[in-house]
DNA sequence: CGGGCAATAT
DNA sequence: CATATTGCCC
């Protein structure tokens, strides 16, 4: 695909495109490479294409060819023929407003760089903390439409080294052009015929469309921007909730924590809206749907048992007021799902549980494919500078959302196409261990991914750091290879990382988590028979690796329960909401020897990459969930 | 103000 | 269909 190609994509791709002006070819040969490699780590950028140019008038020259297919213009200070700022001036004048930033390993031309207009100024040498920040200003700009943006002159506000925009923030709010509150109000008193049900109906309201302009006023039709809900992003919205906890988690955290620049607190609240109603749909059918899937059925050999498992599991209350009520189902690292699910109701289609829960609400054919049996790449983007500022969060009371003032209300957004839900109450608990596999993270991922910390690593290395300003000195030639990610200790040298994935002086670590005691209430229980029933079913090579033990009814074959046995309890256990390391995790070792002594009672023995495979988890994941 | 949520617009 | 907005309540 040729960069003019790869402009056209669709709409639902967000693709980002860079020109990168350099008369040095090592930073020519390295930021492209390092920009395209980073995207990863940004979870709304699908795609990113690099220009490299060594040559200004060249540069200028495809732009001018390419003026509406470039997103961000880098471009290094001192050149052969112009400067930087001459560049940037150049481009003014002959092709228009396009977004700039300088890159100089002379920090006094910071000053003269954001004065003439440039968007940001990146001082040499580049690290790779600076790379998100230069796709979200890129993805900005894009998102903002690059005419838009200006200098910004406040500079001392902005505590790194990329200036930006206040409002490149806050574009894309969409504002409130009605006020007209008080006449819906009493036309809904209205005809309300004065009750105010206790029961909240709100039957008989009517809104306003959107696009507004009957009266006179054609209140800017406020093209509401719709922000792409990519895997990536979704990703980091779980990451979030995560770390938040799920039960104080609300968009104004979340959307701190994600920290994209472009996101709103609505555009977070609506999500977060569907991904409850997505929990909720979990809690409600949780387990039972998968045993009403296709062939499911088999899974129960012996129609005693199953009998015997419907009778004992069929609460007469929904579960989230329980399961999920009050506590982070997110507290402990350690080996996670990372994988799919299904769910699916006898009357819905079957509905898949992919790397994402993100998945499921979404047209599958919207999002790329994973990798099936690994996790996604993304390593959060640092804090930028951008807007998102991390205040101290005040509302730190509890909040529990699956404890709302009417509970079991199993009407969802969804509802407009198909309510659900109307299965009734069969939830179980299963539903913890279903939320489990919704984080795409690599399990055993301790802090930065893989990448982000090869590349962190790659230039913190002295022997590649780079700074060829004025001039590349010859003897400190980078190793223009990125570091091969899968032999990367992701332990090591965390220390001296300065990138942390998130600003997280504001959110409680898990391991705080754990020490309240969590731990215990991370579990919960699957009744034994079932276990064993469904490793069967799982068609796990033989019976010696079954690792759901029988522990309850004091019979299970020696060998496995001796190994796999959890040995205070009575039951076997599915271990709750696995999540995967913190990002911010600073004990590696703790990961690593949870691994090693790892609790057999972990569902992710089940997990992914084994069972991906199988004819019977395709054939039930391959279905979308909608 | 801001969260939750259902309804409804786009 | 997915996401945004709105109205209403808390």
């Amino acid at each position: 695909m040729t960069f003019a190609e790869s402009l056209h994509n669709k709409s639902s791709v967000l693709s980002i495109n860079i020109l990168v002006v350099d008369d040095d070819p090592v930073i020519l040969e390295v930021l492209p490479k390092m920009l395209v490699k980073s995207k990863y780590r940004d979870p709304s950028v699908m795609e990113i294409k690099v220009i490299a140019e060594e040559d200004p008038v060249k540069a200028l020259a495809i732009l001018k060819l390419q003026r509406n297919n470039i997103d961000l213009i880098i471009t290094d200070y001192y050149m052969p023929s112009m400067n930087g700022l001459q560049l940037k001036r150049r481009i003014t004048e002959e092709i228009g407003n396009l977004p700039v930033i300088v890159v100089s390993a002379d920090a006094n031309k910071e000053q003269e760089s954001l004065t003439c207009g440039a968007l940001g100024f990146l001082p040499k040498p580049i690290q790779a903390t600076d790379l998100p920040k230069i796709y979200q200003l890129a993805l900005t700009c894009k998102r903002n439409g690059k005419s838009n943006y200006k200098a910004d002159d406040t500079g001392a506000s902005v505590p790194q080294q990329i200036k930006m925009l206040p409002e490149q923030a806050n574009v894309l709010k969409t504002r409130k052009k009605y006020s007209s509150k008080a006449a819906s109000r009493s036309l809904n008193s209205t005809n309300g015929s004065g009750l105010i049900s206790t029961d909240g109906s709100r039957k008989n309201r009517k809104r306003k469309p959107n696009g507004g302009s009957e009266d006179g006023a054609p209140s800017q039709p406020s093209k509401k921007t719709k922000i792409s809900w990519t895997d990536g992003l979704n990703d980091l919205f779980l990451q979030a909730i995560r770390h938040i906890g799920l039960d104080k988690a609300v968009p104004k955290k979340i959307l701190a924590f994600m920290n994209v620049p472009y996101l709103t607190r609505e555009n977070v609240a609506s999500h977060l809206q569907k991904y409850r109603i997505f929990l909720r749909k979990v809690a409600d059918q949780g387990l039972m749907s998968i045993m009403s899937a296709r062939g499911i059925d088999s899974m129960f050999r012996h129609t005693q048992i199953k009998e015997s498992y419907f009778n004992r599991y069929t609460p007469s209350t929904s579960l989230y007021d329980t399961s999920l009520n009050n506590r982070s189902i997110y507290s402990k690292p350690g080996q996670g799902f990372g994988q799919s699910r299904l769910l699916s109701t006898t009357r819905e289609p079957p509905v898949r549980f992919n790397q994402m829960p993100y998945n499921y609400m979404n047209r599958s054919s919207t999002y790329e494919t994973h990798h099936v049996g690994s996790g996604s790449n993304l390593t959060l983007p640092i804090q930028s500078n951008l807007s998102l500022a991390n205040q101290p969060f005040q509302n730190e009371e509890l909040r529990s959302f699956f404890k709302p003032p009417v509970m079991a209300n199993k009407i969802g957004q969804t509802s407009q196409v198909h309510g659900f839900g109307q299965l009734g109450p069969l939830a179980i608990n299963f539903n913890n261990n279903m939320m489990s596999s919704f984080g795409s993270f690599t399990p055993n991922q301790p802090g930065l991914g893989h990448f982000s910390y090869g590349m962190q690593s790659f230039l913190n290395n002295e022997n590649t750091a780079y700074n060829p300003e004025p001039h590349a000195n010859a003897t400190t030639q980078p190793n223009l290879e990125l570091p091969q990610l899968e032999d990367l200790n992701i332990h090591s040298g965390l220390g001296k990382t300065n990138e942390l994935p998130y600003n997280t002086s504001n959110f409680q670590s898990d391991h705080n988590k754990q020490q309240q005691g969590e731990e215990a209430s991370n579990k919960f229980e699957l009744p034994s028979f079932f276990s064993a029933e469904l490793n069967q079913f799982l068609s796990l090579e033989d019976d010696s690796d079954c690792t759901f033990v029988n522990v309850n009814e004091g019979h299970s074959s020696g060998e496995i329960a001796n190994t796999f046995a959890a040995p205070e309890t009575n039951h076997s256990y599915f271990a709750a909401p696995e999540m995967n390391p913190p990002s911010f995790n600073t004990n590696p070792n703790q990961n690593q020897e949870q691994d090693a002594n790892r609790d057999i009672s972990d569902w992710s023995f089940l997990d992914p990459q084994d069972l991906v495979d199988d004819d019977f988890m395709n054939s039930l994941f391959n279905n979308d969930m909608n």
